[in-house]
DNA sequence: ATCTCTTACGTAAGCGCTTGCGCAACCAGT
DNA sequence: ACTGGTTGCGCAAGCGCTTACGTAAGAGAT
């Protein structure tokens, strides 16, 4: 920067305010450090800015996992969101419960940030504190924290819609396949869409039956595991909802396995529109994961340039997208 | 730090030395103060420190996609392998040719970072220029810039795995679909692979046929596209090597519309292993995403604390995982 | 011509650290 | 007791910026 000033005959802290673009230099001098400087290919040191100014510029986007598509399709509309702002995004990883607990405790130590998006995991209420304490600005993405801004879709409804497309169609025996948390704090998801599910079932005046709700771990196998335990029941259900289009993969190859004939025999219907739900035809409940990105990185923009942001919560609207593996029960012979 | 300088009773030198774990102090001061610290809840700012040192300790993941498995998987792999070093990971990503280009050209205002990890894309000899004046440490993961140090796998062998196993099962019609570039520039995964492909054929004293080699835009609707340009051949192949997993899922959806019986009439096999692939039960040609990850994680961390780095230059071995959708040509009656 | 207000710019004091250098105090060796 | 080598620590000079404050010059008003 001293170089600048040298050559364009001025001082430091008139480069500085050109280059920064704040008021106390003619535009005529503006100008011309400004073409000075992209000549000798300069720019200014972001940490010694942030030093002088107190921390401007960095989001830190932490998430427990990256390489599902969730998680990716998240962070993939986040970095869309902040493409083009001046903010940088550091990314930090908590993968087990300890790390997290970890990461929070340590969060004095990336004071290096101006605010945090929390990528869909459940946060204790020590570690609530722990964020009050440090005065960032957080916004939680895919569910929500307290009263803190967040972006998420409304679970409860996805599952009810799941459920009465299913119901519509003339099924009366409805499973539920959902997943257990991988957290030990309790995760509003899986309870949401149970009360969905019920929801939908309540609604049509069918019978809620315990034996048709299967839990297990998130994920394909999770999935593939449940299928099996509803296709051994006395009485197997004719339709079945899964917690995620995952789960409903898994559940899938468990039928192809079996035998089973969708939606012949047995219709199927997940929750997300995963990028694959369209290659094996899965009927699914759409959530737009990128637009919950998007809406959470322009979030944590607006907050940060504290322009009145009128509403810190959004919901994004979830939608039934109808493919093959759902229809109509057999009429049993 | 002056804070704790203050009711240590020393110099804030000694404080940062202390913290910093250089020489210079007394094992009983050290101890001393860093108890304090941490009852303080203090810790160093990053970006002092990093000021006063001239920058240390964060790496750039640059990234053409987040929302696919196969970046998000090694930036997964990386993330794993810096977790836990003093490495904080800042993301980029560029998803058209010209946010490159200017990633590249305000590289220099980036100059906060001390490595750059560069996901799979191509760069162009500009570029590299441009990454040589800088003087940052570069790591390409996921193919191949100059000799700069880079994890990969072998995109040939790859595509000779596949083919190869095609060609043991007695399938003498193999057809390839290969990926068009989304790049101006050149990349090698889709020639390696071609080339792989054409070796195998050689191999077994096998004709190349123009026809069999189909381009189509990389994608599972590329793959779709692809597969039923191959089916409306005069005569088509028996089996077929897709570029990825994710183009073999797309032909797969073409097949099971179109009614063609898999691996009965038709033989398919990807390469990836693909989340998915599992699910669908795709044969294919095993990459190790997460292993090339950590590899290159691991590879910045060693160059930056500048360990001796015996090799720059990591390939990791493919592997063929047979799965359902391969199978010897059907004896035609 | 004088006075005030504005505008354009420079001066210098930090921001919170790291580190070269110097100074005591202490250890051993002779 | 005297010298030379350690060791533990403080001093102070930065690192590359931002910004409150001060100053000089020009604009407009009287």
């Amino acid at each position: 920067m001293s170089d600048i000033a040298a050559q364009a005959g001025v001082s430091i802290a008139s480069v500085s305010r050109a280059l920064s673009g704040s008021s106390g230099v003619s535009e005529a001098t503006r100008t011309r450090i400004r073409r000075l400087a992209a000549e000798l290919n300069y720019a200014v040191s972001p940490d010694a800015a942030r030093l002088a100014k107190g921390s401007r510029g960095r989001v830190a986007v932490v998430t427990a996992d990256l390489a599902h598509w969730f998680y990716a399709s998240l962070l993939e509309g986040i970095m869309t969101a902040l493409r083009g702002s001046d903010l940088d995004v550091l990314l930090y990883e908590v993968k087990r419960e300890e790390e997290r607990r970890r990461f929070f405790d340590e969060l004095p130590a990336r004071r290096q940030v101006d605010a945090l998006i929390i990528l869909a995991f459940p946060v204790s209420d020590q570690e609530r504190l722990q964020l009050d304490l440090m005065g960032v600005t957080v916004v939680m993405a895919g569910g929500t924290l307290g009263d803190r801004p967040h972006v998420r879709i409304d679970d409860v409804e996805a599952a009810r819609q799941a459920t009465h497309h299913l119901i519509l169609a003339g099924h009366e025996r409805v499973a539920l396949i959902n997943a257990t948390g991988r957290w030990r704090l309790p995760y509003a998801g899986p309870q949401d869409r149970f009360q969905g599910y019920l929801g939908a079932l309540r609604d049509a005046a069918l019978p809620g039956e315990p034996e048709l709700v299967v839990q297990a771990e998130w994920g394909s196998s999770g999935g593939a595991d449940a299928m099996a335990r509803l296709l051994s029941l006395p009485r197997p259900p004719t339709a079945v909802v899964a917690f995620s289009d995952e789960m409903a993969f898994g559940a899938l190859r468990t039928l192809r396995r079996s035998g089973i004939a969708v939606p012949h025999t047995l219709s199927l219907v997940g929750i997300d529109d995963h990028e694959m739900a369209d290659v094996v035809e899965l009927t699914t409940v759409r959530q737009p994961v990128l637009e919950l990105g998007r809406e959470a990185g322009a979030l944590v923009y607006r907050l940060l340039n504290d322009e009145t942001v009128e509403e810190q919560h959004v919901t994004l609207p979830t939608q039934l997208v109808v493919r093959g593996t759902s229809g109509s029960p057999r009429t049993v012979g």
